[in-house]
DNA sequence: CACATATTTCAGAAATTTCTGAAAGTTGAG
DNA sequence: CTCAACTTTCAGAAATTTCTGAAATATGTG
């Protein structure tokens, strides 16, 4: 590897925590190397400084590439690709969670969806059932929130994610102010409204 | 693989998932086994069932463990080893959280707080440094926001799930019924009270 | 088209991870 | 202590993933 040690030190971490996250490490690097880039960076930069081979670095890409994580540019009167992050760290973390979203999330649901509707044959599989649907709902809440909150403005999510759970403290207020006199107001918060 | 179908196809594919998600294929295998049994299984039944070696039940048994996923029972008269997931779906997420949390987030704001304590001796540190910043940040709000919601119970995080967006709309409100004439309302809502 | 420059592909090599059987370790009962 | 029942360890085998160099492909230029 050819570079400033602090940069180093960042682009092997992030090659390690790629590779604990099911991400290759190589293209961790290369994703650590581009993130921390004040310039594009073309394939050949990053073989000098990353020390792997060229055809690592292409697949790399490639993959990188296939998660819109990545963007092609190109130089005026260059006909080598060049390669940007892009967006900001929050873009990158929406980009993030919305592609594993695709290909795991996803699909995990299809095949819990699909499972849920067999007969079951045997006690044991009754049981296993209602585990999955039990597993089924809350990935259904989640991707409900996930669906709600992704479209807030960074800066509006920010304010959500800096008041944590002080948001329970309000609702706490909105639940006294209209809280009826039948104890309507134990309802769980509901989408609708 | 010695199991009715409908838990079988379920085994497989949540070791697909974890192998994608940095977890051994056998150890996802093991532990979506335990999540849809009934009754606690010793390591044997897994070796029936799952239709691997003792040895590698009695590793990946291990690992669970480790990650606070499964706990150890016993029989009266029975010397086996008998083990369950613990806690309903909620608190399974709430344990795989924190213990990635503590694995891998953790170490990675101790790294990059280190990193950012370095002097940058050249122009792409300055700015590889301000990178690693802003990810630092990011992370340290997200932790923030975990930090406070995971106090929460399940009851109530579902019901903070169900609003989504919407906490937004009563923070809007909020916003107009406090705002002072100044235009103190438009600052960020902190964590201070 | 021929050439130079650049990228991609892919078969096999290298590295890493996972898995196994055999041996060693542990534990309770007699 | 000895035995039987059970679990863990670990070195090497097997499987999988990653990486590479060489060849193929693509593309802009004259």
């Amino acid at each position: 590897m050819n570079l400033p040690p602090v940069i180093q030190a960042f682009v092997l971490h992030f090659g390690e925590m790629g590779s604990r996250w099911g991400i290759n490490r190589t293209v961790g690097q290369i994703y650590a190397l581009l993130y921390v880039s004040p310039e594009p960076l073309c394939a050949d930069d990053m073989v000098d400084r990353l020390g792997m081979s060229r055809s690592n670095v292409s697949m790399g890409l490639k993959e990188l590439q296939s998660w819109n994580l990545v963007r092609l540019m190109h130089k005026p009167d260059d006909r080598k690709d060049y390669f940007t992050t892009l967006g900001d760290i929050w873009q990158i973390v929406r980009t993030l969670v919305e592609e594993r979203k695709k290909r795991e999330v996803d699909p995990t649901l299809s095949v819990l969806r699909e499972l849920l509707m067999q007969n079951p044959a045997m006690a044991d599989e009754q049981h296993a059932q209602d585990k999955m649907r039990e597993m089924y709902e809350m990935i259904e809440m989640l991707c409900g929130w996930y669906d709600d909150v992704r479209r807030l403005e960074t800066e509006r999510l920010m304010q959500l994610l800096s008041l944590g759970a002080k948001v329970q403290k309000i609702l706490e207020v909105k639940d006294r102010l209209f809280a009826l006199p039948g104890g309507r107001s134990k309802e769980p918060a509901g989408k609708e409204g």
